[in-house]
Order: C-alpha cells, then structure tokens, then sequence
DNA sequence: GGCCGGCTTACATGTACCTGACGATTGCTG
DNA sequence: CAGCAATCGTCAGGTACATGTAAGCCGGCC
C-alpha cells in the first residue's frame, strides 16, 4: 500500500520518502526538511498517536496527516486532538488524499498556487517566487518572467520572438536590440550557480529550451 | 441544523456568528476577522464552491470548511482544489467537526496559544509576547504585527502588497508610502540586537522573508 | 575570408530599497 | 495640566541593484 501510494504521489508531481517505521521516519526527518507527513497508525513498533504527541510536544512543526483503518468518530477525534492535520480512513482515493494534502500545505503556507518545475527548480505563480529545493533564488523581474515563460513550455522551444513580444511590448522595436540573449545569459549564469539541474538550451534561428540537465 | 452546530459549537467555547445566506455571511466577513468560515455548499442563494472560488481569487485567506451531503470523491476534490481548508461529509459527528476545526486553527497559527517560532524567536499569539529564548523582548504594536506576519509565513516569501494591506488599511493610499520599509528596518536592527538568530531577507520587487540566519 | 546568429562583457540610466532624522500624536506621570 | 517618553508616519539623501543598449568576440557555414 506504501509503494502503491508513494507511486500515486510521485505521479502527481510530489517527491516522497518513504519510512518503513516510526524510527527510520525519524531519522528522514531530521535530515530533511519535508513539506508534509502521511503517518499510517497501522504501523508495527510502537503507537503512532502517541509518537505523534510526542513530537509535536517537542516541537514538531510539519503538517501531518494521520491514515488508518480505525474510522470510529472517537478515533478521529483523538487524532486530530493530537496535532493531525487531517485524518483520512482507509479505504482512500488517491485524489482525495493528494487534494488533502494540496489543502493542508496550502495552508501551512508556499503551496498557494500551482507550482512549475523542472528539475529541482521550482516557481509559485502565486508569489512569483523561485525555489532551489527548500531555499529562495532570488531572481531580478525580468529574469523571473523569462523563468516563468519557458518553465511553462519546459522541455518544449519558446521562439525567440514569443520571447520578445512577452517580455518587452510586442512593439516590433528594430535596430541591435539583443536583450534577450542578454537574459538568456544572466538566467544561465544563476541557473547554474544556484545548481539548480536545469538548464538552457538554444536552437539555432529559432529560440531557446529549458530541460533537466541530467 | 444551522441552530443546532451552532449550540454545539458555543458549548464547546466557540463563539459563533450564523449567516442563512452567502449574502449574508460576506455582510458579517466585512465586519469581523472570524478565525474560521464554516461553509455550508447546500446554501439556497447560489453554489457555495463558485463563491469560495470568487473569495479567495480576491484574497480571502481565512480557512474554510465545506459542509455537503455531496460526499463522492469528485466532489470532495473539486472543493478541497476550490480552496476549502476541510470537506466534511454530512451526517457528520459534532466532535469530529470540532475536532476538525481545531487542527485548521491549529495550523493557521495561534487561536489556540500555540506559538509561532523561528530560530530562538518564539511569539505567544495569546499574548501578543516576544521571546529570545527565556527573555522577553518588547516591540511597539506594529513591529509586533509585521513580525507576527512575517512569522505565520516564516520561510516563505510575504509580498509587500500583502504587509500594507495588513499593517495599515487595505486602503490604497498614495503618496511616499515606505512605512513598509522603515518597519522592516526598524524589526531587523531589534532582531539583530537582541541576538535572536532570525533574519528578513529582501525579495527584490515581491516582498519580505523571515527565516533561520544559520 | 566574410557573413550571420548567438555569446559575453561593459556601461549609463533608472528604480527599489535602506537608513537616519523630524514633526505629530499618543499615553503615561508627576 | 504640563512634561516626558515612546511610537507613528513621512521625508530626503544615499546605495545597491536592475535594465536596456552597445561593442567586441566566437563559431559555423557558404
């Protein structure tokens, strides 16, 4: 059922790491930094309500969302008294728990909006924010609309003229004007520093291409 | 029903304002800052998931919880995606509903004396106090506000436009408005003084970001 | 070689933001 | 009520960064 959710998950544009038990759960989460928890209380060693007290006690801070087996109106009602975010009986629809967990990570805060990605870059159209991972690339306002723009068509060419016209009015301005390849540039350059995986490729005469690097 | 989840509520310590129409209920949202929206979709006036939609494309961020007898999966997707915080199905338990509740106010922060954290910073929303690690550290009401802010979207970028509606009026007023920016100067030099290990960083033409200096 | 499309660096201008200071207001105290 | 301190919002001067243009460079292709 894990592996059958993981995969479910995965599909749906999230990365998941998977815990066996409450103790290799703890030593994933005190190396990453995870958006959200999915806590099986059918698990073998040990209560996981209780655990769950137990870090929230000392500090837990994580969205959790409890599943079990166990749908008694009691039951949900110690759950969530015991800091779940959610409580969601099995059986489940994979839907419903992908959009329970959207609901809660929208409210924690960061997932407001749909999200692009490629590789580890990802961009909140909500606040026009860039993220390498878990930490913020701050990019100037044209940088972050060309980003936007190819991360749209990611893995597809954006004509060089779309480009343009998106950034710049499509005021057919004439002369030596090669700001484009300028920001190609500039964005190249903080792609790469920041190690973000992604990168910009041309197409010759015609426009560019973002793609995962590996 | 309305009448009797609001004794339900009231006797649990809630306090409760009931609207018996969409129309109604955004008279009594201009008015109050309720903690939490209780959204029946059966309501006469209107589809209730239309206007949660509608609300939140226009900045509503208080959390909501949709009421239906509607309890296919399809249903619980559309209003979760639509913005709603929780979907409860009726008939439903009136524990459970509270229970639900609490996890949502929970999670918004505060409302329940749970206190907001960053770094050794620690802010006690019941109390409106500020700590570095045992000692309290006072601020004037608005640095409070902006670093209460700040801190329910603690690693997470809160755009300007977002601080002024908060801080002062969502009145649009114009002029040489940089109080923003002499409140975010004036928190910082505090934050930095009394040693907290938190730190703003600025996000050039979106906004402001609380986060752990190390 | 000479052309063409793209790359790279440099630079002048504008804009966003920072920061110290000032008058106005508020609340407290003698 | 006068006097004082804290806070508030505004402003002016400074700084750092974003922006768009231009000029020189590189590599492919006839």
């Amino acid at each position: 059922m894990a592996e059958a959710l993981t995969a479910a998950l995965l599909q749906r544009g999230l990365t998941v790491d998977h815990a066996a038990s409450l103790d290799e759960a703890e030593a994933y989460m005190a190396a990453v930094d995870h958006a959200a928890i999915l806590l099986d209380l059918g698990l073998p060693d040990g209560d996981g309500l209780a655990w769950l007290r137990r870090r929230r006690a000392s500090g837990e801070t994580r969205p959790v969302l409890a599943l079990t087996a166990r749908g008694s109106v009691e039951a949900r009602v110690r759950g969530l008294h015991d800091g779940a975010d959610d409580y969601i009986v099995k059986p489940f629809d994979a839907d419903e728990l992908h959009a329970r967990l959207l609901a809660v990570l929208r409210r924690q805060g960061g997932y407001l909006g749909v999200s692009l990605t490629c590789a580890r870059l990802t961009f909140d159209v909500e606040t026009r924010t860039v993220r390498v991972g878990e930490t913020v690339l701050t990019l100037s306002t044209r940088e972050t609309e060309l980003l936007e723009l190819l991360l749209r068509r990611a893995g597809n060419v954006v004509p060089k003229r779309v480009v343009e016209d998106q950034l710049f009015g499509a005021g057919g301005d004439q002369g030596s004007k090669n700001a484009v390849e300028v920001y190609v540039h500039r964005l190249r350059k903080r792609l790469d520093e920041a190690g973000t995986g992604a990168r910009i490729d041309t197409v010759r005469g015609v426009g560019y291409l973002l793609r995962n690097a590996a």
